[in-house]
DNA sequence: AATGAATGAGAGTTCATTCAT
DNA sequence: AATGAATGAACTCTCATTCAT
């Protein structure tokens, strides 16, 4: 009786999701260099003419997609954990981390494509803002920890926050070509940080 | 009969040399996605279609370019100070990496472009297998070191060098974002390593 | 069974009309060049679909446009005052048309974008005719008023009633350019014509 | 032995000059609204791509067309007689235009519709002051005349330059349509100016 | 009566590449 | 070696129109 509900949950605003869903692909498999929006509408099934009416503009459809990959990294970026202590916190931060970029290298393909184009399209700009507020989490985080005798007190919160992004952001390349490089790059790194 | 050589020492092959600068920084300023091989001529002061006397394609011409930041960077990356310990010549490695990358942030810029590309393009895929030879380089001096007792024998080489490397190519999207905090990562790392 | 009615007069007819005005406006705003049926559509508040409804075709719309359009000059056009002289009623026809030409420029300007067109779409061929109408009349009162006593046997009524209509339908692209000059214009004719 | 040399006058040049004329004849034709650049190319024989090699946009293109108008209309338009009384000097002028109408048609249709045009294309809007310089030239023969007792003295210039320019202007949409009605209201005006 | 979604035909424009000179 | 001219293929985007709901 409610077989047919399920057939189409949200009739229209679907394809607005799956637009971004299957440009983002694109991205992730050419580039921005190879992205056509005829082949991204030919994926959802729908005329080239028809994408216009959910993106006005190929610049729209971009918009979409770096939004939807930058909420799916805050998704996983959000802190946990919150009564933990701060090493704990840290740990758990990075193979959270770690995780999804083996899950979805995808992501972290389309995230550098986005970084580098941030870098000439100003409307982009925020993203790399992104990465402030991700450096003052970690500091929040060291600075408890130092704090709490967790950690030396001669440890600079901000360098080490500055090394721990810096390494992550540089797995993003290898991610796909040698995953296995990068879960050892991550395990010295927590030695080094006293977490492993 | 060499009179006139020294006329013009390379007539025609200086063309080829200042058609690939050309072309590297339009990458560097524009990445892949904007670059226009009549552009390219133009700041060389020739006709588009003069260039395709140099460069069949606009392929060899990126080849050209690959080429050319490779060697660059190939070139600040051999191995100097043979007779120093492991330890100063892993410094002086790292610092003269992080000097590049002050002085031609270009460099790196165009080598990320490229990075991205090598896994849709075949053609490129051999500048992955540089980080190959760059791994080996490191994990050499630091198995040099660790016998040498300048690291502790439970270091291990491999992951100690995947998360240099990792680091390192994690700082090229920093390059001309956040310089200093490049360095302030760079200063961590090193005292990690026991050589700042 | 009449209450009702008072309650929706025109139900759909209405909307037949505000979008013929509509268009007409955007058509002396743009031209026939910068018609949409979108913006026409929207201008009512009616979705671009639902104007098919009303319409079938654009070109529908158009002709519904310069259907309005005309009978709008006839209204005025129409001949008054049967009972005065000929000068006067030549000069009560000519003030009109400048009257009209000052207060509604746009319906000028609608009708030469038509006039225009006309000499390619056979459909608003009849347009032309209307001129000859005009002649006819114009030439009537002229005929009457030499009969009369009021010109000269040998003004040509023919000649006379052309240079008339050519000199008012050259002031259509003044109205709105240089009104001051058109008034000029007019008031030399009137001299001419000894209606002044 | 002269004969190629007759082949091909401006080897490069001319193409420019094709695409205009055609682009010009286009407009008379079918209007702004029908004018498309693939069918300008295919008139001249060339690829609709190869348009864009002379001129970048399809403004570019149109902005010929007008310069090409205007230029010729300022041709026939150019003070003649320098040494002829004023009445001659007028006779001259109305009937230089007069056959032109005639000979060329086209040319006041493309007019017309760039008038038109101007209204909302300020670029074109020079074209609007190019009457002020005509009125300029009309009022400063009738001035002449006056002072010279070939008119009378209460004869306003300015009034009698705009009405000879509105009939004109008004004459320019009878060209094509109904030649012979222009002819007369021609006739008229001329006895009205007393220069018949 | 009204709509959102979809479409096909085409528009202007871009660009790497070719070719005759 | 160098060029201007030319091209074909492709791209984004527009728009009147249709259709199911």
């Amino acid at each position: 009786m409610d077989a047919h509900d399920e057939e189409r949950p949200q009739p229209k605003h679907d394809r607005r999701e799956e637009l971004t869903l299957a440009a983002f692909h694109v991205i992730a498999r050419k580039g921005f260099e190879g992205l056509r929006v005829r082949e991204v509408a030919a994926q959802v099934g729908i005329n080239g003419a028809t994408l216009h009416h959910y993106f006005p503009t190929k610049e729209d459809l971009i918009r979409s997609v770096v939004a939807h990959a930058i909420s799916r990294l805050r998704t996983v970026m959000a802190g946990r954990l919150p009564d933990a202590a701060p090493p704990e916190q840290l740990r758990d931060h990075l193979s959270r981390l770690f995780q999804l970029m083996q899950e979805e290298p995808d992501l972290f393909v389309v995230l550098t494509e986005v970084n580098l184009r941030a870098r000439r399209t100003p409307v982009l700009a925020y993203l790399t803002e992104q990465n402030s507020v991700w450096h003052g989490m970690l500091v929040s985080i060291l600075e408890r920890g130092i704090s709490e005798k967790f950690w030396p007190s001669d440890l600079d919160p901000g360098a080490t926050a500055a090394a721990i992004i810096t390494l992550l952001e540089g797995m993003t390349f290898w991610a796909a070509t040698a995953p296995d490089w990068g879960a050892k790059a991550l395990s010295r790194l927590e030695r080094w940080l006293g977490i492993a």
